[in-house]
RNA sequence: GGGGGGUUUCCCGAGCGGUCAAAGGGGUCAGACUGUAAAUCUGAUGGCAGUGCCUUCGCAGGUUCGAAUCCUGCACCCCCCA
């Protein structure tokens, strides 16, 4: 079997691991199961989830078989690892909506038939719900000694702080967590959890349960948590999360996200995101020292983890309405073309009345065009040159729109900025 | 249950009863420079109309010519003691 563990540590995707010594040996003698969990607190997957999601997918290559759990039961909870304030609850309802939305998009990463190490997909709660309180403090609670949990990093960090707190329920969690790698080890001979950093303290708590508990001897590995060089979190923009469902974040705003990306983080990227050999990247980030204005790793970047999330069809039309938002005449495009190519920018429809006599007022336009959130916002980008009609530069604030502004029929492209556009449509 | 501290515009945070749409910082947005980058610099940053009106300082009342600033009640948060 290929040495999985060689292949993550190049790619410096392993954090810790509980048996550094023997790990790549135990992994290289047969194939095992693992696990990684995914909280369901919203209706789709996101950037933050594709570092567990690829190493997954890279033990599943290896011939070993993935677990995927979602946190149906603890989501309820909400995991105080790396937060610094108490979490809302999440309803019953919405957490079940979530999972079943999260499936399909797992199955871009991992493959759910292929015999023997497919992929599986399980939630906590449908062996959490009949848990008795008294039968889980009895079984579980026993043989957790507090001082331990208190020593734990997650614990220790939110008690520290004085201005929140940290309700039993969040104290519980690891708790609860542990035991999921026990029910899962019993269920399932699942014998290997892995995730972020921030979980090190959940999983050992896992282990130590096992082995309390059953006498048996699990692993933990964690990879990295991941940052952008500047400090940010990787994959959140200014409008939000970015996610992996073409419906709340499409696929060209995503190729985008990874075109920009600083060119400190490339690399990085190139070897936690892609499957890229080494070579390859070495030599991509060679040719991009060289040449960074090219921004060659970032496209190739982008290209590779496009087509993986949203298949081929979204990495072409990404890279269609790149090439025309950043290049090409717009006053050229007919209808239909613009139709195509803009489908992902917001548009708007306005009756083609207002296009008479006077004339649309350009900040009224903007405005509606959804580029600006008020009408003083509208002012101020015209004033200070950032608004565009058709990629021609607004002159002034009296500018007025008629029908010799429309680009085809009844279509009109805006935009603030350098990047951001919007279409208004005239019937 | 008792005592103390807190709740300000996107965030942090300052705010003598009037000159507070509210300092400062961060963020964000736009511009310049660039490589659809980073850094830097400039400007803007409650809403609508323009030198005025409206909404905002946890919620609800009250005192006052006038309150984010004072009083009362309520809610939530934090800390300490039981």
């Amino acid at each position: 079997m290929p040495n999985i563990i060689a292949e993550l540590s190049w790619r410096e995707l392993v954090n810790q691991t509980t048996d550094d010594e023997n790990l790549a040996r135990w992994l290289a003698a047969r194939p095992r199961t693992l696990y990684a969990g995914f909280d369901p607190t919203a209706d789709s997957l996101h950037v933050g989830h594709l570092m567990a999601l690829m190493i997954l997918r890279r033990f599943q290559q290896a011939g070993h078989r993935p677990i995927v759990l979602v946190g149906g039961a603890t989501g309820m909870i909400g995991d105080p690892s790396g937060r610094d304030e108490e979490r809302n609850l999440l309803s019953v309802e919405v957490l079940r909506a979530n999972v079943a939305a999260m499936k399909p998009q797992l199955q871009r990463f991992l493959d759910f038939d292929c015999g023997r190490n497919s992929a599986l997909l399980v939630d906590n709660y449908d062996w959490m719900a009949r848990l008795g309180y008294l039968e889980f403090l009895r079984d579980v609670g026993k043989h957790f000694p507090v001082n331990v949990m208190l020593a734990k990093d997650s614990v220790r960090s939110r008690l520290e702080r004085t201005d929140t707190g940290l309700s039993y329920t969040e104290f519980s969690y690891m708790l609860l967590q542990a035991y999921d790698f026990v029910y899962l080890n019993e269920n399932y001979g699942c014998e290997l959890q892995v995730g972020g950093s921030d979980q090190w303290g959940n999983i050992t708590a896992g282990i130590d349960l096992a082995r309390r508990l059953r006498g048996v001897q699990l692993y933990g590995m964690t990879c990295p948590l991941l940052t952008k060089s500047d400090g940010s979190k990787m994959g959140k923009t200014t409008s939000g999360t970015l996610w992996l469902s073409p419906e709340r974040t499409s696929p060209y705003h995503f190729y985008q996200y990874w075109i920009n990306l600083d060119d400190a983080d490339v690399g990085m990227c190139l070897r936690y995101f892609t499957e890229l050999g080494r070579e390859e990247i070495e030599s991509l980030l060679a040719e991009h020292r060289l040449d960074p204005g090219r921004r060659g790793a970032q496209r190739r970047l982008a290209a590779e983890l496009t087509r993986l999330v949203h298949g081929p069809d979204g990495l072409t039309t990404a890279e269609r309405a790149t090439e025309i938002f950043f290049g090409a005449e717009i006053s050229r495009l007919s209808d239909t073309q613009l139709e195509d190519i803009f489908a992902d920018v917001p548009s708007r429809e306005l009756p083609s009345e207002r296009l008479l006599g006077e004339g649309l007022s350009i900040i009224d336009a903007m405005f509606e065009a959804g580029l600006a959130n008020s009408k003083g916002e509208a002012r101020r980008i015209i004033t200070q040159g950032g608004a565009y009609v058709n990629n021609r530069r607004v002159k002034g604030i009296d500018t007025r729109l008629g029908p010799a502004n429309l680009v085809g029929k009844s279509t009109m492209v805006l935009r603030a900025g350098k990047k951001n556009y919007a279409l208004l449509r005239f019937a």
